[in-house]
This record gives structure tokens, sequence and C-alpha cells, in this order.
DNA sequence: CCGGGGATTATCT
DNA sequence: GATAATCCCCGGC
């Protein structure tokens, strides 16, 4: 199986990048420990014209910083004061669009999941929402910057396609604050799939 | 299955 | 000092 290729992050409609996440892998391997999981949901953040997004209006702070980085980088930040977030950057460097990795099916390393989740079974909840990807995935702040054509996060393709008809679109979660820009219709989600997060499939 | 509310702290004003 | 791109548990049905 291949990794995603720069080019797949280096073009600038972060909304249909979103949408071809789908299906892909993301593995990680931290100190030998390898975990991965397919993309079942995601939401595309659009940069400094989107009022949902960190960057909105050319905000630039220690924490956002990743966002301007070059495509092809992992930006990860704390929300809730307690959850590790991983999102894709895309687009030029200096562009900070970036895409919000929020659900994904477990494929390998699900007992290392459960030790880092404290779970006792490997149910829904393993990898449903974005908190929970974060912390099974083993991901943490000090991760943000890594480069996902390196050893540590990357993301895979394994060819499969995925049909237009099993892809659900609808407007983003938890950021009403957001005025309109909380209506865009910029979240993508397997339909029927068990991982993904909310009641919207 | 569904809604309400508490947890918990980095980050920004 | 307020807010946050969330999650879990609890009670009710």
């Amino acid at each position: 199986m291949k990794k995603v290729p720069l080019s797949f992050y280096q073009r600038k409609d972060v909304v249909k990048i979103a949408k071809e996440l789908l299906g892909k892998i993301v593995v990680t391997n931290f100190e030998g420990k390898v975990t991965s999981g397919r993309i079942v949901e995601t939401e595309a953040y659009a940069g400094i014209t989107d009022r949902a997004s960190h960057s909105f209006a050319g905000r630039r702070t220690a924490r956002n910083e990743h966002m301007y980085s070059s495509a092809g980088t992992a930006y990860i930040y704390i929300c809730y004061g307690m959850h590790q977030m991983l999102n894709v950057v895309t687009n030029d460097k200096e562009i900070p669009d970036a895409i919000l990795i929020r659900a994904v099916e477990p494929i390998e390393g699900i007992e290392i999941m459960l030790q880092r989740t404290g779970k006792a079974r490997a149910d829904k909840t393993l990898t449903r929402g974005p908190g929970n990807v974060g912390k099974a995935l083993g991901i943490f702040k000090h991760h943000s910057g890594l480069y996902l054509l390196d050893e540590e996060i990357f993301l895979l393709d394994d060819s499969k396609k995925m049909p237009d008809e099993n892809i659900g679109i609808s407007k983003r979660i938890g950021v009403e604050s957001a005025g309109e820009d909380a209506l865009l219709l910029y979240r993508f989600y397997v339909k029927g799939n068990k991982y993904v997060s909310g009641k919207n499939y």
C-alpha cells in the first residue's frame, strides 16, 4: 500500500480534499506501537475566510501556527482542555486550510488502542469522534508539525474508491458560534458506518 | 434511543 | 475570566 502523495494535500480545494479523505487509512507509529484506522468522517476548515476556522481573518498564534505550514503537515490542538484533535494541513504554505479527522474505523493495533483509552471492549466508541481518534491513536499536541510523509503519522491509500452514494454531507458539528458559516456543508461521512459521530448517518 | 449537564484546562481577551 | 472544532454518564422513555 502506498502513502498518500504530497500532491494530494497540495491542492487548493480543501472541501474537495476533505471528501476524498474518506476511505484513506491513518497510521501512527510512536515508539514502535503501530495503530491505524480507516477515515470515515472529516470536516473542512477553510482558512482565513471561514468563521469556524482557528485562522479566521488571519488569526495566527502559537496554537494554530502549523495551520500555516506547507501541505501534508499535521496540525494538532487541544479542545475543551483535554481532547487532542488531529488535522491534516492542505494548500500552499501560509494558506491555513486544514481538515479535521472526526472518526476512523479501527484496523491495526486495537489492543494498544484499548490500553490508551482505558476501555474494556472495542466497541463503536473506541474511535468515534475527534477526541477519541486522538486518544486511540496516541496523538498529542507535541506531535503537531509532523510531516505526513514521514514515519510517525502518515496516511495510506489502498486504492479502494469510495462511491459517491456512500458519502453523506452535512453542516459541521460544534461550530454554532461561527454565525452563518456554521451552515456550510463542510462535513463528510461514510453513510451507515457505526464509527461516525453524531446522529446524522 | 435521547437529552441534559458536568468534567477539565489550554488558550485567548 | 470566558470560552472551547468534545465526551461520558445518567435518567427517562
